[in-house]
RNA sequence: GUGGAUGUAGCUCAGUGGUAGAGCCCCGGAUUGUGGCUCCGGUGGUCGUGGGUUCGAUCCCCAUCAUCCACCCCA
């Protein structure tokens, strides 16, 4: 047994060499979410139990045995978020900001599932998401579907991600079709595999999603979702393809398509990928007209969608879409030596700091020799190095060495600097 | 929770029943004030952990932990 402290399972560190592919991806979001007017929303990353077991379901996987819980100091049940739509709906019923107007939100940040890590799954994982309040057309499913599908084409990963769509009806159409599903399933009882039949008193309709090829024949008689929806159901869905179709959007209607929590409604979407090995879904969401009402508050429509950072991220680095200006660099690297160089660099630093504020510099510490200190600059991916000497302290001079070409390197005199280095390094600042 | 694979230097990996090696990285030198290319030298390992077999285990056996992949489930 280790006795070394390591970080938990599933749970990983973010490294420097990761950091800017992932403020790229936040970057691009927040601009997005700026672009159609959403607002986010920053809730506990704790919240009590009732809340994930009262919107998730108490039968669910998620709660049955992913969540982390744990009794506070005074013995509330709290738990680690699963995911974001339950804190937000309870958020915003909490501050009022569903009392007879809508809400366009967004939100990002980590959540916590007790699952057995695999490509593109970890206990700790970071979502973004949506959630539109109070709005019941399909216009507005349309509306995040198309946020969505512009993050995509941002990305570059439009050619790469499909969207998948179905309606699950009203509640009352799902738990009417979910009897006849059950029914149909019970008198085929003795060809079901054993994940089926455990989930013919759990999930029923996730046996349609069953990747047993054995399953096939009798899936392909089952009731289908959509010969049972409500006619409200029925033309919202209609609507929504209609929208989707006069703006451009590709989708396939999967029949099959169901989601893992209880509180979906009506339409549900998945975006996903065949990159990804198992772990496919990239985003996925859809309608949740009755959880506001399911945790208290009055009936409010809403339809909103997570995505998975860590998935996204992965996707990108495996099409290699991901731009070289995502990482940041340097443009100036100060190396100093001598006898009387005391604070001559961080002063030229902060010097130049002061004049060109947008300037991305590096000022040597640690000593060493010109030769390993302008081999660390070079390290550093600078434009330029700027060197400081006895000479140069001697003549109010610095030494400016071009390391991304064969430029001569020049002197000049160092209060000649601002002026010179934005075109030195063709930007300005 | 189930199944399979893998744990040797910071990284990628060789290797053998007689207590370990390469490449990259890092540091120093060739160049006492000049990076990239080259050459030379150096730092760095409880061989995941614990137990067993053995004269002797990094190697064989068992357990355990971790990582990866898949199932389940999900973003």
């Amino acid at each position: 047994m280790s006795k070394k402290i390591q970080a938990i399972r599933g749970m990983n560190d973010l490294l420097p060499e990761q950091s800017p592919v992932w403020q790229y991806v936040e970057s691009c979001v927040r601009a997005l979410m700026e672009t159609y007017g959403y607002a986010e929303i920053r809730t506990p990353i704790l919240e009590q139990t009732a809340l994930f077991a009262r919107s998730i379901g108490e039968v669910t996987d998620i709660v049955e045995k992913e969540m982390y819980t744990f009794n506070d100091r005074n013995g509330d049940s709290l738990t680690l978020r699963p995911e974001g739509t339950a804190s937000c709906v309870r958020a915003a019923m909490e501050n009022g900001l569903l009392h007879n107007q809508t809400q366009r939100l967004w939100y990002q940040g980590p959540m916590f599932r007790h699952e057995r890590p695999q490509k593109g799954r970890y206990r700790q994982f970071h979502q973004v998401g949506v959630e539109a309040y109070g709005l019941e057309g399909p216009d507005i499913d349309a509306e995040v579907i198309l946020l969505t599908a512009r993050l995509w084409r941002r990305l570059g990963l439009n050619e790469h991600v499909t969207l998948e769509l179905n309606s699950l009806g009203s509640s009352a159409a799902r738990a009417a079709y979910r009897e006849t599903l059950v029914t149909y399933f019970e008198q085929h009882r003795d060809v079901l595999d054993e994940d089926s039949s455990r989930r013919l008193s759990t999930n029923p309709m996730r046996i349609l999603d069953s990747k047993n090829p054995d399953m096939a024949p009798i899936l392909a008689d089952a009731p289908r979702l959509m010969d049972h929806l409500d006619d409200e159901s029925r033309e919202h869905f209609e609507q929504l393809t209609t929208l989707l179709d006069s703006v451009g959007i590709e989708y396939r209607i999967n029949p099959r398509l169901v989601r893992g929590l209880d509180y979906y409604s009506r339409t549900v979407f998945e975006w996903t990928t065949d990159a990804l090995g198992s772990q496919g879904t990239v985003c996925a969401g859809g309608r949740y007209d009755g959880l506001v009402e399911q945790l208290g508050g009055k009936p409010t429509p809403a339809v909103g969608f997570a995505m998975g950072m860590e998935r996204l991220i992965l996707l990108l680095e495996t099409l290699d879409v991901i731009p070289d200006d995502a990482q940041p660099g340097l443009d100036v690297y100060i190396v100093g030596q001598g006898e009387q160089i005391h604070g001559t660099t961080l002063q030229l630093g902060e010097t130049l700091r002061n004049a060109l504020p947008g300037i991305r510099l590096q000022v040597h510490c640690g000593g060493g020799g010109f030769r390993s200190q302008i081999k660390k600059a070079d390290r550093s991916g600078a434009q330029l190095a700027l060197l400081l000497g006895e000479e140069e302290i001697a003549n109010d001079m610095v030494t400016i060495k071009f390391l991304r070409n064969d430029r001569e390197q020049v002197s000049l005199p160092q209060d000649k600097l601002t002026e010179q280095l934005p075109e030195l390094l063709g930007r300005s600042f």
